[in-house]
DNA sequence: TGCATATATGTAGATATGTTCAGATGTGCA
DNA sequence: TGCACATCTGAACATATCTACATATATGCA
């Protein structure tokens, strides 16, 4: 199979093997915006700390910021500035008692994206599929 | 509500409102393994190249580096760069084919974790839920 | 009003991450 | 064998991110 050369968006002179399907694909691809917000999705799921912390509402379901903290085991401001980070993309929501703030899940999606992506590492089977030979994959634990 | 002292696992003193509950969602927490892992994974889908990339295959199924690089219109090193990180954990896997290799997402896993975010950023209904009524929120585009 | 508590915010230095360029590896073919 | 091609790898620079400390805000209560 010979490569053949197509001009990009940009401009530039580029290889491809098979372009129908590069085309077809462009088309039906998520756009740069939002790819962006995806991205930035995830990568407010991409740290240790916050991880715990949504894992840790995921269990109790609604905590304080120091019960937060204690249960993670972090400083309370550490918490708070990721308590801040999770707010503003709408991962979690606040509830505001005397003066205390509870924080909890904002919603089931981010439920079902935690739950999903720990039955992913643990390797079982995906939500929904039927249940089927585990993989032999490499274990971490 | 008064708040109490209690000693964590540093030795520190760690004010909390409800021990009770602090107690019992610490026992069920991830291990700090586990939420390394996670974070890890979440990580790596943290990149909005990376997450082209990954949208990329979720359409197409099956790419050549060189037609990935065409199709999410970036330079084919920084492609390979990117592909080796999502192949190390496991989240693409390859098939090479004379002197080209061709990627695809490793598992289903990864296909409902980016359906599913998607759905998340667009504001519909979970997945396995019943339909109802859209939530009022703020929406961004 | 004044003080203690619970949380939020600003900021700076250390660290991690992404991008790019140069070059290495591995495959097919003459 | 030697060359062209497709992809991979290493390293350096610029940028983004996290952590920790100091301080600010907001609430409850005396």
């Amino acid at each position: 199979m010979q490569t053949e050369s197509v001009v990009g968006l940009d401009g530039c002179a580029v290889r491809v093997v098979d372009a129908a399907r590069v085309d077809s694909t462009r088309r039906r691809l998520v756009s740069r915006a939002e790819s962006a917000d995806l991205a930035r999705l995830f990568r407010l799921l991409g740290d240790v700390n916050r991880t715990r912390i949504l894992y840790a509402l995921l269990e109790a379901g609604e905590l304080c910021v120091c019960d937060l903290a204690a249960t993670v085991d972090m400083p309370e401001t550490s918490v708070s500035h990721a308590l801040r980070l999770l707010r503003t993309a709408n991962i979690v929501s606040s509830r505001r008692d005397g003066r205390m703030i509870f924080y909890r899940l904002d919603d089931d999606h981010i439920r079902l994206l935690l739950d999903l992506t720990r039955q992913h590492l643990r390797h079982d089977a995906p939500v929904g599929a039927k249940a089927r030979p585990a993989r032999t994959r490499r274990a971490r634990d």
